[in-house]
DNA sequence: ATATAAACTTAGACTGTTCTAACAATATTA
DNA sequence: TAATATTGTTAGAACAGTCTAAGTTTATAT
């Protein structure tokens, strides 16, 4: 088993990974808010387990056990801010913290119980995949809105970076999950959009809005 | 704040604590399963802290402020057990383990949600009294089952010592809370009852179990 | 291509929580 | 009450996880 310490390097590790699933010590460090030569020990401590590949002066990687325990963290995450969400009537701005903690519990019962509960999802409450038992993620392919075009009929599948102020953002302009919007016009300047959902006609976005809007084309 | 370490030494303190408040090291010791040097150690740190009177050789008390911290994880603790069987469908003999993860959450809003859903409840699953918002437990006399005579009837409103064999066998017998019980009779020699309950006209409870059942005389 | 900046590593210290070994005080019992 | 057992304390070590300071390697830029 591993400590509540070892199992945030792998998470943090895990969600940094970037399409090479190279991370640098410095982007691990930053993340975590942990000095860098305390990442470096853990990373040979890691790797001791076999949790992480690490070489001096290269890029880490997860090995294929670390990026499983990473995938069963991020998926007893997912489900508990799915509980919240749907259960216990916490909104998605609300979710996070809690289950930045709830995720280290140590009970298959429970997360169980919650999946059971859940009727097995697949997505959490911002879209994001919820790995499978085994650690696995079924990772699909969203475009961001903002790669989107003026004419573009979308419905909103997942959120990106969110944080609490841009969670709260989106509650203040009804835009939620499974949200069909149409793309009106796009500014060429600063790529914001005029977009029209709900009873809504003419809401402009900005870029920086829909950048962190994931879509599918309807 | 305190840590998850010194949470646990304070909700031992509370649960250890007799008649006049008092625990020995040595008691702590063995229910922590933390060797005494380490107990001594802690306690000077906790008195430091003011939540603990510590002076050499004597016994250890709580502090008002040692006790208040001490309820409040324990309130979390049974609010917890109180949702895991009241929400989640899980058998009273399931949700120490669970809940002796969660008391230790930083999360007001997550444990206002959970007295909120279950309707403000004033006992655990078990028939143990929920502490108050301020800490403060509203402590009620039970009788011990054991204690009571043949012809009594009966209520059973409270289990203690609960360990895992013990639920379950209570479970296997169809003794819950709230369950009217009939002494039909009690052995002098060895403190054995024959009792009727439910459709069970001569049940035999021996006294290691009838000790540990707590209830209301009607 | 060399100087500078950024990223990374090593060394060593500190805190929190645990332990063992040895010693001291209190309690029990013969 | 004196011997013995139990309980409690002190001292010192160990480990995990963190830090700062200083040095090394790689990347960037003039």
């Amino acid at each position: 088993m591993h400590s509540y310490t070892e199992e945030n390097y792998l998470k943090a590790l895990f969600n940094l990974a970037n399409d090479k699933g190279e991370v640098s010590v410095n982007e691990l460090s930053k993340r975590l808010e942990i000095k860098m030569p305390t990442v470096n020990s853990m990373m040979k401590k890691l790797a001791d387990k076999k949790l992480v590949f690490y070489e001096s002066y290269k890029p880490l990687k997860l090995t294929e056990k670390g990026k499983k325990e990473a995938g069963l963290i991020i998926r007893k995450h997912r489900l508990t801010e799915m509980f919240l969400v749907q259960k216990m009537d916490f909104g998605w701005e609300q979710v996070h913290e809690i289950a930045e903690q709830i995720e280290h519990l140590h009970s298959p019962h429970f997360f169980e119980k919650m999946d059971e509960m859940l009727g097995y999802p697949t997505i959490d409450p911002h879209g994001s995949p919820i790995p499978d038992k085994t650690g696995k993620i079924d990772w699909v392919h969203y475009e961001k809105l903002s790669d989107c075009k003026a004419g573009d009929t979308v419905k909103l599948a997942a959120v990106i970076h969110t944080t609490d102020d841009f969670l709260k953002f989106l509650n203040s302009r009804e835009l939620q999950l499974g949200l069909k919007i149409k793309i009106k016009s796009v500014e060429i300047f600063d790529g914001s959009m005029v977009v029209a959902y709900n009873k809504k006609t003419a809401e402009t976005l900005s870029h920086t809005v829909s950048e962190r809007l994931l879509v599918e084309k309807i």
